[in-house]
RNA sequence: GCGCCCGUAGCUCAGUUGGACAGAGCAGCGGUUUCCUAAACCGCAGGUCAGAGGUUCGAAUCCUCUCGGGCGUACCA
């Protein structure tokens, strides 16, 4: 990577400085950024300007003396230029032999353009979606699902082992209500005047498996005893489950694992993590209830484990869950959530300094809600309030992948509106079809070329053109790219990196012809599509989109 | 009231962790095709970065306050 290179240029060069008596002065890091204008270079230092108040000289003088250290890199062929710039900005311009030499890195690894080892195959966990299973999949549901499912494309790609998890709460009150709220539906098939308990689950879904349990042989059930409560229940969960896993599946969405809430209580980790946490000192009786201190420990409230009758809070049995999740080994557990949890995320971390965890064993990727706008008119999500549009309905009427870009090209703290009549009828503009269709036309021309294997050690002498190069520290800026992406939890880079490179190679393909009659040339700008075309493909692939040949 | 997120072009949003004259897509206007896919390219127009202070050599970015919007503030999950 070209910045590893000019950071380690940048370093020796400085330290050269530190035995200056006018300077003397020693500093962990010498900062390197990229430039933000082309003529300011390739990357620039503002050290100067920041370190000319530690020394005698004047930030000009201080950048003098830095850039005259740098300039031996000019012979070393590191550099075309070295400058000083504005109030003390020292800017190299990269040689475009260096620069020739990333693009050779990058057809050298071709697929695993953009792996690291950064991870070195730690166990981490991302758990989304966990919604209830209560119902269907919302387009809520559906952001969270596309982000969990990148996030964890992007720590696997740096080098984490992870594992993708969907936690079922499959157990308490809201569950207890849709067994009753099925029970009344199925009753009313039988022309009963059974009404679905207040509070309890009026949707469509209901009336369906209801009307499918109805027609299965055996006597009717008239009773709502014990045994039947529990019968209901597992049909509701496992046949409501089926519906999000068909959802998920329709997105693109894989998990590793499923969770199941009631194996928590069944197993006594619930009690256990209890105890655990009473062991710690960490719990607190008030009001006939048990509570966790979580002010105490850099919370934002107190709240309730177990409820006055005995029965644990939802926030219990998380804990539980969590303590489980250690259990399992996993270094790192992020929990993609959205923005009203933000309680219970608090909670959940002073369970975890109670319990003596490591402070980043757990970390949430927050992201806000989905709005859907349709004809002026902008509906907010709220289950509650019966207002909500299916995931099933979106992905009917767009697709996999414009659902999926849309999604994720937005930053995650960001509200989304989603605009479905730009998505609708606006689709050639679309920016996902803007990107495949670069892809498009490089694949058009290698198989015009009938696919020439092209050797790293192929003569990249003839890439000369601004256009080319710009391309390729386009394409080198792709690792750094996924780093900051998966530690800061924002996917959306990824789909905005892709759209500015895609853009780049479209002026590309438009100022430049590849195939021609000069050999040497050709080769050279095969060489740079391939490259183009690796990074694209890596792209898309993280971002669970279809990568065309032709369009 | 308190806590979290947000406020950038007509609309939807980026902004490389504090850098040098603020960027894209869409919408608007005007151009480009005997040539590798025009689902493309080029140009024009459009902004007091909500507002006011502060820190800094330097602020859309950090701090404080004000205004405006979203979410939360359950012995629900």
């Amino acid at each position: 990577m070209l910045k590893t290179l000019v950071k380690r240029s940048f370093a020796k060069a400085w330290h050269k400085l530190e035995d200056d008596e006018r300077i003397n002065k020693r500093i962990a890091v010498v900062e390197v950024e990229r430039s933000s204008r082309p003529e300011f270079g390739d990357f620039s230092s503002g050290i100067a300007l920041a370190e000319a108040k530690n020394t005698t000289l004047s930030a000009h003088e201080l950048a003098t003396e830095f850039a005259n250290a740098l300039s031996t890199d000019i012979t070393a062929e590191l550099y075309s230029q070295v400058e000083i710039a504005g109030p003390g900005f020292v800017n190299v311009f990269l040689a475009p032999s260096l620069i020739h030499s990333a693009l050779r890195e990058i057809l050298e690894m071709g697929d695993r353009f953009g792996y690291s080892t950064t991870g070195q195959e730690k166990p981490v966990q991302v758990e989304f979606v966990s919604s209830n299973p209560t119902g269907p999949l919302t387009v809520g549901h559906g952001r969270q699902a596309v982000l969990g499912d990148v996030l964890a494309s992007l720590y696997t790609t740096l080098g984490y082992k992870v594992s993708r998890e969907y936690y079922f709460n499959d157990e308490g009150h809201q569950i207890d209500l849709l067994a009753q709220s099925l029970w009344a539906r199925y009753r009313q098939e039988f022309g009963d005047k059974t009404s679905i308990p207040e509070q309890g689950y009026q949707g469509e879904y209901i009336v369906d498996i209801a009307r499918q349990l109805a027609k299965e042989p055996g006597p009717s059930v008239a009773d709502f005893d014990e045994q039947t409560a529990n019968r209901f229940k597992q049909e509701a969960i496992s046949r409501i489950s089926l519906m999000i896993k068909n959802d998920l599946d329709l997105l693109g969405v894989k998990f590793d694992s499923w969770f199941s809430e009631q194996t928590l209580h069944h197993s006594g980790e619930v009690t256990a993590a209890l105890e655990a946490l009473k062991a710690c000192g960490g719990v607190y009786e008030r009001e006939g209830a048990i509570w966790l201190k979580t002010e105490e420990n850099q919370g934002v409230k107190d709240s309730v484990l177990v409820r006055g009758d005995g029965r644990p809070t939802y926030l219990m049995v998380d804990i539980a869950y969590h303590i489980n999740k250690h259990r399992r080994g996993f270094v790192h557990v992020i929990n993609v959530q959205g923005a009203d949890h933000q309680v219970e995320q608090s909670c959940m971390r002073a369970a975890m300094r109670i319990l003596g965890y490591p402070e980043d064993f757990l970390d949430y990727a927050v992201h806000q809600f989905v709005s859907i706008r349709e004809h002026e008119k902008i509906t907010r999500m709220s289950t509650r309030a019966g207002k909500f549009i299916l995931l099933n309905d979106l992905l009917d009427e767009l697709g996999r992948n414009v659902v999926r870009y849309f999604m994720v090209a937005r930053k995650p703290t960001s509200h989304l509106e989603f605009d479905i009549d730009l998505a609708r009828t606006q689709s050639l503009d679309n920016p996902l079809y803007y990107i495949q269709y670069a892809h498009t036309r490089i694949a058009s021309i290698f198989r015009r070329v009938g696919s020439p294997a092209l050797s790293p050690q192929v003569d990249l002498r003839p890439l000369e053109k601004r256009e080319e190069l710009d391309l390729i520290k386009q394409l080198d800026r792709f690792p750094e790219m996924l780093q900051q992406a998966a530690f800061e939890f924002s996917p959306h880079l990824v789909a905005d990196y892709a759209l500015t490179l895609a853009r780049a190679f479209h002026a590309y393909y438009d100022s430049y012809r590849v195939l021609g009659d000069q050999e040497r040339l050709t080769t050279a700008r095969l060489a740079l599509l391939r490259g183009v075309q690796i990074v694209l493909h890596r792209s898309l692939q993280l971002l669970g989109l279809s990568i065309p040949e032709e369009m």
